[in-house]
DNA sequence: TTGTACTAGTTCGAAGTCGAATTATATAAT
DNA sequence: ATTATATAATTCGACTTCGAACTAGTACAA
């Protein structure tokens, strides 16, 4: 017995909602990217970030998966990494069909000095934002990340 | 006066807030565009839907400012609807330098039609995401994206 | 052992993005 | 009027994105 009659505002909410998102992702990419050293951009920084946070040694399809990113897209960024001496790619010694991603020594020392830059912006941020409002809108966020997911066909 | 030290965890919460507007921004984009027809965008689209809700005629310049987006990429955007014949540009009588985006009959009903096919998705989410967590969430998300938009430089 | 089907990753090409330079027009100052 | 400065939009070019085709390697069946 769900109502499948959905409230007549439910339709613009939605789309006032995905506006915001959108407007949001793009403010915080440039404010990343005013703030990453020498072209590094939000895809690079992600990799370098979940690599730190997870775990390195991944593949780049699980990275894929995780990231819900095209193959082809990350094949770049992790090209333009790796140019940069900051990942490593390595043959994957149980499956030769795919490779492991390992972060180097620069590597490591260049995503703590991206977080200690970006921390500056972050605490800025803090200063007008209340982190309970914060709090309150990551669980929400991650649910309706989590359904959409699920509704891709 | 204002604290300057901010909480441990700031910047996590941050982190991960970040993350989960650019998934569902990349989520919803697809979801979108396999509604629209014929290579019309998310970018097209919200012009159209902007040109609708709030005012047809408005300059370039000015539908920029109001989707934080650089000129450059909103003139490309414009091109593309133009050549499907969705608006028309006119000088601006007021000021030669500027112009004036115009909705033509056919960007009308391209909106309404694409509106009723993106509501068949906003009400299968619908089905699955409490109205009251989205209006939760709304006014809190216009908050972070003024005080980012104020705090850019 | 060969064949068939599948999977990981790359390459290719068409399209989109956007900073910087450029063009056209407007406004202000003298 | 003339010049200087500012603003709206476009063009240019370097770069990113990503679907589809392709290559290399694996798995499993007969």
């Amino acid at each position: 017995m769900a109502d499948d009659r959905t409230s007549k505002d439910t339709l613009p909410v939605w789309f006032a909602f995905f506006t915001e998102i959108g407007i949001i992702n793009q403010l915080s990419r440039a404010l990343f990217e005013a703030r990453l050293p020498d072209g590094v951009t939000v895809p690079h920084f992600t990799v370098l970030n979940h690599l730190m946070r997870v775990r390195d040694g991944q593949t780049p399809q699980r990275m894929a998966e995780a990231f819900q990113t095209p193959k082809a897209s990350l094949t770049n960024t992790l090209a333009g990494l790796e140019a940069r001496g900051l990942i490593e790619m390595r043959r994957n010694p149980d499956d030769g069909r795919s490779k492991q991603v390992w972060l180097t020594e620069t590597g490591r020392a260049f995503r703590d000095q991206a977080i200690g830059l970006l921390a500056q912006d972050a605490a800025e941020l803090a200063e007008q934002i209340d982190l309970a409002d914060m709090k309150t809108m990551l669980p929400l966020l991650e649910n309706v990340r989590k359904v959409m997911d699920k509704a891709r066909d």
